[in-house]
DNA sequence: CGCAAATAAATAGCCAGCCTAGTATTCCGT
DNA sequence: ACGGAATACTAGGCTGGCTATTTATTTGCG
């Protein structure tokens, strides 16, 4: 679901409270972030022609691997919140794609292995490589202090969030 | 779609380098954050029975509304995004909810007006309400020297994500 | 003024991607 | 060794997008 969307949303759920300057603004640069993260995951998914659940398998097929982990269609079913029939409409999507490709797992025999192509692990890190590169640079220009203040806040912020599930 | 997604992802983006920890710490608290998010955005549409793009709609509707200005479905289909004929669904859709009620528009006989129920507010301030006031009141309990922190740090990583576009 | 182009909303019909239900095969605990 | 659980798949339905078209109205140009 597009995400893309209300660029003038801002204003409208924290700016009721003028005196409340230096709260609101931490709140509207989190917002600003989050719309311009989803912009950016939208640009991501278009330029890769693929839906956002198919961008999310990808990376965590690739990640997986990575780790050196076997990873089935089951397993992506349950990380992905999908059913089994959607994972293998996914799979199929991927294969397609040429993204990845299916086979056999070693033991058990009812179950698949996924593994990422090549082409698949290029084309993410053309994608998305040089952002994430910039985008742990500023992380690493901070003073420690600062990246302490930063990561208790959005700990917490996370904590709030998280709080009444 | 799918934005409830990759609980287990965790580690792989930005896991490669120990040596930089302070950093990667402050960019996975960045991704727990965004991850909550998304998830508490799932649970208040399926509590509210709506997808992303119909909360998107009344969120832009009620926001519009409370700034004294008047708006149709045009507004609605620019700002979402989505054609003019999804967006007359997606009224419908809204209409039928109790969410919101078509009127004609006051001086141009083609167009509507789309005026926010009284339900509507409410449910949202309901759903939304308590989250985002103990939201604004962590931020509110930071210095003034920690928001500065926060908020330039947030302001530099959206100009990052944005910078290629 | 008078009419062509533009604009707003709705309708019809299509498609992608999710779902549930049901099936064949394989695994494994008793 | 057998019955229930697990895995992947197929079939068919639903939702929410889309494009193309239609109807009503407004705008603007000569």
């Amino acid at each position: 679901m597009p995400e893309h969307a209300n660029p003038t949303g801002a204003g409208y759920w924290y700016g009721q409270s003028p005196e409340t300057a230096g709260g609101v603004d931490v709140l509207n640069a989190l917002r600003a972030y989050r719309a311009a993260e989803a912009a950016m995951r939208r640009r991501t998914r278009d330029s890769m022609r693929m839906n956002e659940t198919d961008l999310l398998a990808i990376r965590y097929v690739m990640q997986a691997r990575q780790a050196g982990k076997s990873i089935g269609p089951k397993d992506l079913s349950r990380v992905l919140s999908i059913s089994t029939a959607s994972t293998t409409a996914l799979i199929d999507r991927l294969q397609k794609g040429g993204y990845l490709t299916r086979r056999p797992h070693p033991t058990d025999r009812r179950a698949l292995e996924i593994i990422p192509t090549e082409n698949a692990d290029h084309e993410v890190r053309e994608t998305l490589g040089k952002m994430h590169r910039r985008m742990l640079e500023t992380a690493e220009s901070l003073t420690p202090e600062e990246a302490g203040t930063i990561t208790r806040f959005l700990q917490e912020m996370t904590r709030v969030l998280e709080s009444d599930r």
